[in-house]
DNA sequence: CTTTTAATTTCACCTGTATGAAAATTTATT
DNA sequence: AATAAATTTTCATACAGGTGAAATTAAAAG
């Protein structure tokens, strides 16, 4: 598998996103936790190919405008996020709480598409790309939902449950009986199950024969008691973008 | 070297981007003239570390928001940029032609940091960390003149000078006497020698012991006539960006 | 429904690359 | 200035990982 060095192409940039700053080779490979002398084969290929330049001797490197400019043309010819991206945005004004779209990435897991950050100071924040178990995410029971009831119970079976919290539900039981309910309630929600300040609330849509999710998240307090209100909004936006056309 | 599989992660969100669709392996494979297989691991490795997602079984894969976001944040904390990027805007407005940040990526090639796009719609299109050799690149002039004496020599015997067009200088002497002349007027040109209908001017400005420059480039016959009034605002911006602090 | 074609996935082998150690270069200290 | 410390760079070797071929699965054609 390739995967060592991919991951470490990707890192490398992550490193650069959260230190802000120019970094030396030695700064990079104990960063990377990789020997100095890969760290720079690494770093002169992608000198080579124009994605980092050289701040100065000894000074260290930073990331040319190339990833941002290429990254931008991906976003904006996104296939689905073209599709929802108003729907998402409004959805994250009329509740300002944050909003994030999702797909599962395997049957345990929820990978986040995109994420709308709510305007309030106190908010949820995630990144775009963060995977998440799905048992214990709204967005994640939301998707789970969708599954055959074989493929829901493989999901079920191949997992382990463990606790983040004294309200996660750890049963496949548990999790079945409260899927079931909050079909019929007409949202799927994490209530402290992950975080116990957090809350989530959830519902799915399809695009053409693939379902995504929405889910929208904040500090429990501000969501719980309205979850009626925000689930409507929810449901009103999901029903949007399965509409066009 | 790491080389091989480094330039296919960067490759594979270069193709994402000219194609602008969802990719499904085999088409990957092809675009990146790797085997199936081989892509097949670097793909799982990015839908592992949420950069991809499948859109639906063989329908393809698609970059999540991820990379976005981390460019993103790269960007805004950009040391060199944050310092130049509102001149920058400023003379693209003023001269209402398309300005490039670049540096000496090696003795013989320049690469761009960032670009600011004219309005007009005939203008000249580059991306950030394009490359381009430094002999006949108004920029890379400018660069070169900067060297010392014994650099420059070397940076010269090391390329060899061929023509891009019937005006490309290609004698290290006239390369020499084109800067020399160049210092004197106040600005490196290149008046088609790259490409037959394209014209550029550049000058270098200092940060801390480190050499850049800033060129204007555009349709030869909207800038050859109005050499002197841009290079003035040229220099004007460079100054600027000397003097913050 | 059956057959054909195409795409995806697995796996063991052999090649190309990551690495440690040593040299070279630059910066810091006395 | 001279010495010490730290960082960068080179290079040969061992072994991780890329690849071809075969198996599997899905889509298209008949």
């Amino acid at each position: 598998m390739s995967v060592k060095n991919t991951v470490q192409v990707t890192q490398l940039f992550e490193v650069f996103a959260t230190e802000k700053r120019a970094l030396t080779l030695s700064e990079l490979a104990r960063y990377l936790d990789m020997p100095a002398s890969s760290c720079l084969n690494l770093i002169r290929t992608l000198v080579r190919t124009g994605y980092l330049y050289e701040i100065g001797r000894r000074q260290g490197y930073y990331p040319t405008g190339r990833l941002l400019k290429i990254s931008q043309t991906i976003s904006a010819h996104d296939p689905v996020l073209e599709r929802v991206k108003p729907v998402l945005q409004a959805l994250c004004s009329a509740s300002a709480e944050t909003v994030v779209l999702s797909k599962l990435r395997d049957q345990s897991h929820v990978v986040y598409l995109a994420v709308f950050e709510s305007p309030s100071s106190i908010r949820y924040t995630a990144q775009p790309g963060d995977v998440r178990e799905a048992f214990c995410n709204s967005a994640g029971r939301a998707l789970l939902s969708s599954l055959s009831p074989k493929a829901l119970a493989q999901a079920l079976s191949g997992i382990k449950m463990t606790a983040r919290t004294q309200r996660t539900l750890v049963t496949p039981q548990a999790l079945t009986a409260n899927l079931v309910e909050a079909q019929r309630k007409g949202w799927f929600s994490n209530l402290g199950e992950t975080l116990p300040d957090l809350a989530g609330l959830a519902w799915p849509f399809k695009l053409g024969a693939e379902t995504y999710a929405v889910s929208i998240a904040g500090p429990l307090y501000r969501v719980e008691p309205h979850m009626e209100r925000l689930a409507a909004m929810l449901r009103v936006a999901c029903t949007a973008i399965e509409q066009k056309d």
